[in-house]
DNA sequence: TTGTAAGCGTTATCAT
DNA sequence: ATGATAACGCTTACAA
């Protein structure tokens, strides 16, 4: 009809009002009499007004209503995880009150190149894992005076943080497998870094992914030679083929993997090889996930509740938008053993 | 150190110019002279300003550079599928040369408690799946002039679709079984409608999800007697408990599962009964995906491109928000014999 | 309960 | 190349 969309002001003219009367009606913060609610109404029904404008609301109130998560990776990446998966489900939920939306950005190539981040209206911003890029995104966040929090990475001590005890949790793994006699063990990692090389982990120091290197820690330190094999994904395929690698010659009698993806790949791959799991191998993941099609195997892992990580950083995003103090969190892994792990055979 | 964030003006009363021309500086809309440009970069620099404020430079240009995806499903489930995971991947590359970001909504409950399709500042909207909440948040997003994309569902002649050829793919894939002379045949389909009851399908017409609707359909053009088991979710778990079903007492000698998870589900089921594939039994599915951990099947499948069906749907986002005509488009699946399929057992 | 007025921070237009 | 001006559409003190 009209070239122009309709505003509140067309909308109040239309039914007599001022336009603040009008946006009251909209923002129902104050009280009007049904008289003049129904006349406005009436107009934005007329008008083909459906309620004011986002921008201009966000503008003037400050708020935007959407809380962005920056991904390291691909966000098709991030769509395949499971835990990353659970952690958005936490994560949804706990944003549902303040009825934020979520946005997705993704940090590929060059610093400088990730123009959404501080191009988006956004309230507040949740960091996924840690790397360089993540550091200055911090750095741009907070002059913008946008609250962050990060998931797993470490973004100085300003920034309230949400932690898992990785160190510990697999040094729980590993002592487990050694209080079943296991003295051949190997260990199946995450990512070394965003090249995602495969191979055996020479310098653990040099490892850029910070859980990838505290959960290697965590097993070395009850296995300090233990070889250290990385993978370029955590998926079935990809700890498969690191599987096939670590059992070819004189094999380990137990495989320690950094997730229960990885984890039900050796599985795979020692059924390939003719091995018995927990018979002939002693296997260990990590997440406490379910793993699709995996069953009749339960995994010996070390359950991580991705849901609560995924709230707690929810939690601690509406907590800063309503001015009160986050708490950085630290999450604690509950060892659970299943049937992939048992006694070193004769 | 001040109190307030500092806005253009400070930054251009600071560099000694005009708001408008700070402005340029960061736009880069118009040239700007070299000492100029310094001055203005030097002042933001000592004014900790970031650049424009998002928010007020929406208002004043109209975009948001922001995209909606509005699911059908928690956003949990939509990151647990693998199709929808590629999908979106094409719509983060169709995306990326406006360097939009992508906003995840879902529509649970009622049509009015989606409050933030019609609060989120966004430029466009592609609604995935199709449903009666659907069909309101289209009339909403249309008038508010908001180009909207739909993805297998129907929103009437003036929404730009994206389609499958769902019917033709699927009797594909059932003649080719008809060829391999088999006669008796079961179907296992996607969910029916949003309360996702499992069991067998009585009444076809009744199936809210289209295309469960189609995939049924196609199938039931060869094998119009066929029985169809409905299941809750598109996963391996949920093929593997219908395939339970189907297998019992006279058991099919084909199986046609409407993804590739419940195709691999069934196999997982055929192998738990003691059966071969294709020897005693065959197997569709449908997608084309990798299924994670399946080999050494290959799937006899349809495969879509689901990476495609999703950049399309960007791309269509991209010509609305360019003021060019989107087209619809119906993209087709390509028959892929595997190694699940095979003669009738003598 | 309703209206007035003053911005929110930016950018497009037009003039210089 | 730069500047003055006027929106963009809305919300919220504050006044009536």
């Amino acid at each position: 009809m009209s070239s122009r969309r309709a505003t509140i002001s067309d909308v109040a003219r239309e039914a007599g009002v001022s336009a603040s009367t009008a946006s009251v009606v909209f923002s129902g913060k104050v009280s009007v009499s049904d008289a003049t609610r129904a006349k406005v109404l009436a107009a934005a029904e007329a008008l083909g007004y459906t309620g004011p404008d986002p921008r201009a609301a966000s503008l003037r109130t400050g708020r935007a209503g959407v809380v962005a998560v920056l991904f390291r990776e691909r966000l098709a990446s991030a769509f395949r995880d499971p835990v990353t998966a659970a952690m958005m489900d936490g994560l949804t939920d706990a944003l549902a009150p303040i009825g934020a939306g979520v946005l997705l950005l993704h940090d590929e190539g060059p610093v400088e190149s990730a123009p959404t981040l501080t191009t988006a209206p956004v309230d507040a911003a949740i960091l996924l894992g840690c790397n360089e890029i993540l550091q200055s995104s911090v750095d741009v966040l907070g002059r913008r005076g946008i609250p962050v929090v990060v998931i797993e990475g470490d973004a100085g001590p300003d920034v309230p943080q949400i932690l898992l005890d990785n160190v510990e949790a697999q040094r729980t793994a590993a002592e487990h497998v050694r209080s079943l006699g296991h003295e051949r063990v190997a260990l199946v990692t995450l990512t070394k870094d965003a090249t995602r090389p495969r191979g055996f982990i020479d310098d653990p120091s040099r490892i850029a992914v910070e859980v990838t290197r505290d959960r290697l820690r965590g097993a070395r330190q009850v296995y300090p030679d233990a070889p250290a094999y990385a993978v370029g994904a955590s998926s079935i395929d990809e700890g498969l083929a690191a599987g096939r690698v670590l059992l070819q010659g004189e094999r380990p009698t137990a495989i320690i993997a950094q997730s229960d993806l990885l984890a039900a790949g050796v599985i795979r791959a020692a059924e390939e090889a003719g091995l018995r799991v927990p018979e002939d191998l002693s296997v260990t993941g990590f997440d406490g996930i379910t793993v699709d099609g995996l069953a009749p195997y339960a995994l010996t892992t070390l359950v991580q509740d991705a849901i609560a990580k995924g709230r707690a950083a929810g939690e601690a995003v509406v907590a800063m938008l309503e001015g009160r103090d986050p708490a950085s969190l630290t999450l604690t892994c509950t060892f659970r053993r299943g049937n992939t792990t048992g006694p070193v055979p004769a």
